[in-house]
DNA sequence: TTCTATCGACTACGTATGTAATCGTCAAGC
DNA sequence: GCTTGACGATTACATACGTAGTCGATAGAA
């Protein structure tokens, strides 16, 4: 575990924590717009496999993908690691650069102070 | 501009937005803990020179470096790929990640509260 | 003046990543 | 039965990255 999950292989992963299992076709078919080959697809399935990110079943001639981690530890885990390195673990700072760029909306303010709400007692 | 800097790259970006200019000596003595050669450090400063995110000026026949980038900019960047990436450009999962892996301090939340506060109309 | 320590430049090399082609095998259709 | 199309496996190759050694030039010490 706790193997790195590269940016293209991320794509593939969020296909399958959408909907799993999946064959290589369908991983594929739902990465149309990702301009990768059929070929390109398969390869990053094989390494996400092969650093078991992913879990395959046989079926018949080939593999059902499915995940075999969850979306949410690898990205709080990730987030941890851009937090620290960037901000010295504090999230505040974060927030305060994507907010000073205009990239929050009213919803996302909303959003983020409820949850503020919610972590405060 | 606008390449990418990695980590390690990060962690030499990171002495000279502390202190700059400094020389390749310089830079490595304040990486000491980082267990890098010399030899490593001078890499690593040539990369980033190359990648247009340091300014050298020669000192004799020596460089003295200093960023080239806002390190604010470039933390924004990297923020907003992340959360792009992982929580679809919204930035209150990521915050809801780290709370609830018991990774906020107090102080955290209440400087987020601040933040907020700030944010809202 | 000669030696030496140091500088940046160049070279090295293993692993990761992005992107893909090819190959051997087998199931299904004819 | 034979062919063909689709599988996963293997191989390919350029670029990036982490980590470092070597080399030619030169400034300064002796």
């Amino acid at each position: 575990m706790s193997e790195r999950i590269s940016e293209a292989e991320w794509q593939v992963m969020e296909v399958l924590w959408h909907t799993s299992p999946l064959t290589a076709q369908d991983v594929a078919a739902r990465l149309d717009d990702s301009g990768w080959s059929l070929a390109t697809v398969k390869t990053l399935l094989s390494r996400l496999a092969a650093k078991g990110a992913l879990a395959t079943t046989e079926d018949g001639r080939r593999y059902l993908y499915a995940p075999a981690v969850d979306r949410a530890a690898v990205a709080a885990g990730e987030s941890r690691r851009l937090v620290d390195r960037l901000f010295g673990g504090r999230p505040a700072p974060l927030v305060a650069h994507l907010a000073e760029r205009g990239e929050l909306s009213a919803a996302d303010i909303a959003e983020l102070e409820a949850l503020i709400r919610e972590l405060k007692p």
